[in-house]
RNA sequence: GCCCGGAUGGGGUAGUGGCUAUCCUCUGGGACUGUGGAUCCCAGGAGCCGGGUUCGAAUCCCGGUCCGGGCCCCA
């Protein structure tokens, strides 16, 4: 035997029942977000390499898929789709009447150490809110995030901060110092940032980084440090809109985001049970069109990792009604009863043997099906068909009309 | 990128340096040519890959691949 092809380190295969699960729950996401005014785009699976490195930060540069075409083109797998869909619009939709509402369910590439949630190849949904600078938009991108993750009935805490606030405090640092400093607070590694700090004479500005990056809560814990006043009303607006729509959440000024883009309001959820890949969803406003060779446009979107969604979501998609066409030696008739019942009937399986099999085995083959319809010589000449109901094992004799009458009930 | 644990038919497993690799499930067929799930019978299908040690390796050793767990990073 020739050596079996596998397949490529963190990739999947996805069989019927879990494809089914996940279509279920991307649905219900799609659903959601049209319930919002938001309409899906797609944009392509490669892009010139540029359009990531521009702007994206260190983390995501190092795990691009990158490629040269024939032509020599320096070309790369998007590993995340707010880049793709903000050059969309600065190609696309520059002129469009404000905001846009975009929302994308897509597959993106990551060269990482495959983990449980941690893929390849891995599906994200997520939607942009492009034009607005307000704090209604803010709100209501988090409420959208909120809403599916609850629907979706996962257990979760929704963290809002703003990295404006720590920006401020180390615009007077050259980038490359506040670069480290944010990645530090991002990873919670206080101590190695007050040794760092500590070197370049830094403490006082340490001590304030240290309490305002302490402060969680609701919003009213804020008003209790000295932050700037503009930031401090945003993020006031925004948490009390959200509580107005019924969103529960935790301010939390810790929050930095890997990607380098974000410029106001930020967020992230954290679903419970599954270890170090908890962050099911992160987002916030940010600033790329003009990056793109666009007019400077305010943008506020998020990220929902869809795999890490299906670890926890306990969705279970709808039973489909599945009907057997069990044929005693007339297969030409069964198949034409077959294609008769798809025809009148929607949302229901009707399936015929094709393998030959004598009416016993038929039977016994479709035995978890709902309900079995049996055509032979009898039923071909009298039109009568006997339908048994497998779960019930009850059979009764109808007509083709009876017969759509009764499965259309049924399936309601 | 770092640290750990794994890999035996499609799925789940047993076992051991030595005969034809165990059991369950599954799949196909038969008992049974007009009525299912039971039972019995027959058939099918496996030690991740490469190298080493050995008379002999699925078993021991080394390397690789893949999977899982924990970091890092992120969705």
């Amino acid at each position: 035997m020739p050596n079996k092809i596998e397949r490529p380190r963190g990739t999947r295969d996805f069989l019927p029942d879990e494809m089914e699960k996940r279509r279920e729950v991307e649905k219900l996401m799609r659903l959601i977000a049209e319930s919002y005014g938001y309409k899906e785009v797609c944009t392509p699976t490669f892009e010139h390499l540029e359009l990531f490195t521009l702007k994206s930060g260190e983390g995501i540069i190092e795990e691009i898929y990158a490629f040269k075409d024939k032509g020599g083109r320096d070309l790369a797998l998007r590993p995340e789709l707010t880049a793709p869909v903000m050059r969309l619009y600065v190609n696309e939709c520059k002129v469009m009447p404000k905001p846009l509402r975009f929302y994308y369910f897509a597959n993106c590439f990551r060269y990482e150490r495959p983990q449980r949630g941690r893929y390849r190849e891995f599906w994200q949904f997520g939607v942009e809110l492009i034009g607005s600078d307000r704090a209604e938009g803010e709100a209501e991108v988090i409420t959208l995030a909120y809403r599916i993750l609850e629907k979706l009935k996962i257990k979760f805490n929704l963290h809002i901060g703003h990295v404006g606030i720590l920006r401020k405090m180390l615009k007077d640092l050259d980038e490359k110092t506040s670069s480290k400093i944010l990645r530090l607070i991002d990873k919670g590694e206080m101590e190695e940032l007050k040794r760092f700090m500590n070197e370049l004479g830094l403490n006082e500005l340490y001590s304030s980084i240290k309490d305002t990056v302490n402060i969680k809560g609701k919003v009213d814990f804020l008003e209790s440090i000295d932050i700037d006043k503009d930031v401090l009303e945003r993020i006031k607006k925004v948490c009390e809109l959200c509580e107005v729509s019924g969103v529960d959440y935790i301010v939390d000024l810790s929050i930095v985001r890997g990607l380098d883009y974000y410029t106001g309001i930020v967020f992230e959820a954290y679903a419970e049970g599954l270890g170090a890949q908890k962050q099911v969803c992160g987002g916030g406003s940010y600033r790329l069109a003009h990056v793109f060779g666009g007019e400077d446009t305010p943008s506020t979107g998020f990220a929902i990792g869809f795999d890490r969604v299906m670890e926890v979501c306990k969705i279970e998609p709808k039973k489909k009604l599945r009907v057997a066409i069990v044929n005693a030696g007339s297969y030409l008739h069964a198949f034409k009863v077959a294609e008769k019942l798809r025809e009148k009937l929607s949302n229901v399986e009707i399936v015929t043997d094709v393998m030959g099999r004598n009416l016993k085995k038929q039977l016994s083959h479709f035995s978890d099906f709902d309900f079995a319809i049996i055509v032979g010589k009898k039923e071909e000449e009298t039109g009568i068909y006997s339908i048994k109901d497998l779960k019930r094992g009850v059979q009764e004799k109808l007509s083709i009309e009876d017969i759509v009458n009764k499965l259309s009930r049924v399936v309601k």
